[in-house]
DNA sequence: GCACGATTGCTATACTATATAGCAGTTTAG
DNA sequence: CTAAACTGCTATATAGTATAGCAATCGTGC
């Protein structure tokens, strides 16, 4: 079974590596979290709404990088659901908490992402762990355009 | 000018660090492609091509996890704009090789990423810097499912 | 105080990426 | 030689993201 063997040359490339990892992480989350019929970006909403009670939409999708029209329909879907709730904190902006079921909700989701942030960790060498997050973080912050 | 200061509260998660730095990067490589009328995808395949010229379209969907019937336009593209052409190895195997046209704008393309690659680099600290690739790696190889 | 520019939520729309199911023809393995 | 696996393909669906434009509202600078 020696099928002509095929390597990836884009394997030395962090940033091809990067968006791979992502990939693959990303999906896993979202396994994970089917069970909650949750995906990953409604979990970091709710994080975000915990943290932030009142934020508004716009501050939110200047967090989460989301669009102000992608937000609407978003946001919606999570209202339809119970799990948050809109405010008029202005006459335009909609202030955003959690319902008491998006709470209840939202420990279970916590849970989904840790063991799925321990299990990411978990492959990385324990030399290199402590690493992971100072290195993703430098990736992330583009200050140099 | 003491906006309510609102903290991202995702930002200890690796997971979610991963996923907008891959999506930043990924934009950026777009943005830097987009004069030469490529995506991201179009790159991975021509240097995949490159590196196994006469790769099945099925081969090479496996190596860069694109499904079979999502291959069939992004291939077809590609042979339409002759920088690759598709032969008949088998009579149901399409084998895939750069054009002199496809070389050539590889050339320039490879001169993008180079730049784009070095550029998410220096954001990371000297010291941080080895380690880079070896933690995506990590983090990608789901081999503890 | 008030006009003007900025902001907010929204509609409509479009495009990219990704995913599934199924099919006909072909190849391979037992 | 038959059964299973594979290939390329069509059709279709969903998620994510992006832009343009609008009406109402807000905040600032004069």
């Amino acid at each position: 079974m020696p099928r002509a063997r095929i390597k990836d040359p884009l394997l030395k490339l962090p940033g091809y590596v990067l968006r791979r990892a992502s990939a693959a992480a990303l999906a896993e989350l979202n396994q994970r979290l089917a069970r909650l019929d949750l995906r990953h970006a409604d979990v970091a909403m709710l994080m975000l709404i915990e943290s932030s009670p009142g934020i508004t939409q716009s501050q939110a999708g200047r967090v989460l990088d989301i669009q102000r029209a992608n937000m609407v329909p978003f946001v919606a879907r999570l209202e339809g659901r119970g799990v948050l709730q809109r405010r008029q904190v202005d006459r335009r902006s909609q202030a955003l908490d959690l319902t008491p079921r998006g709470r209840v909700l939202l420990v279970r989701a916590r849970r989904v992402v840790a063991a799925h942030e321990a299990a990411l960790l978990k492959r990385v060498p324990d030399r290199l762990r402590p690493m992971v997050l100072p290195i993703l973080m430098a990736l992330w912050n583009r200050d140099t355009p």
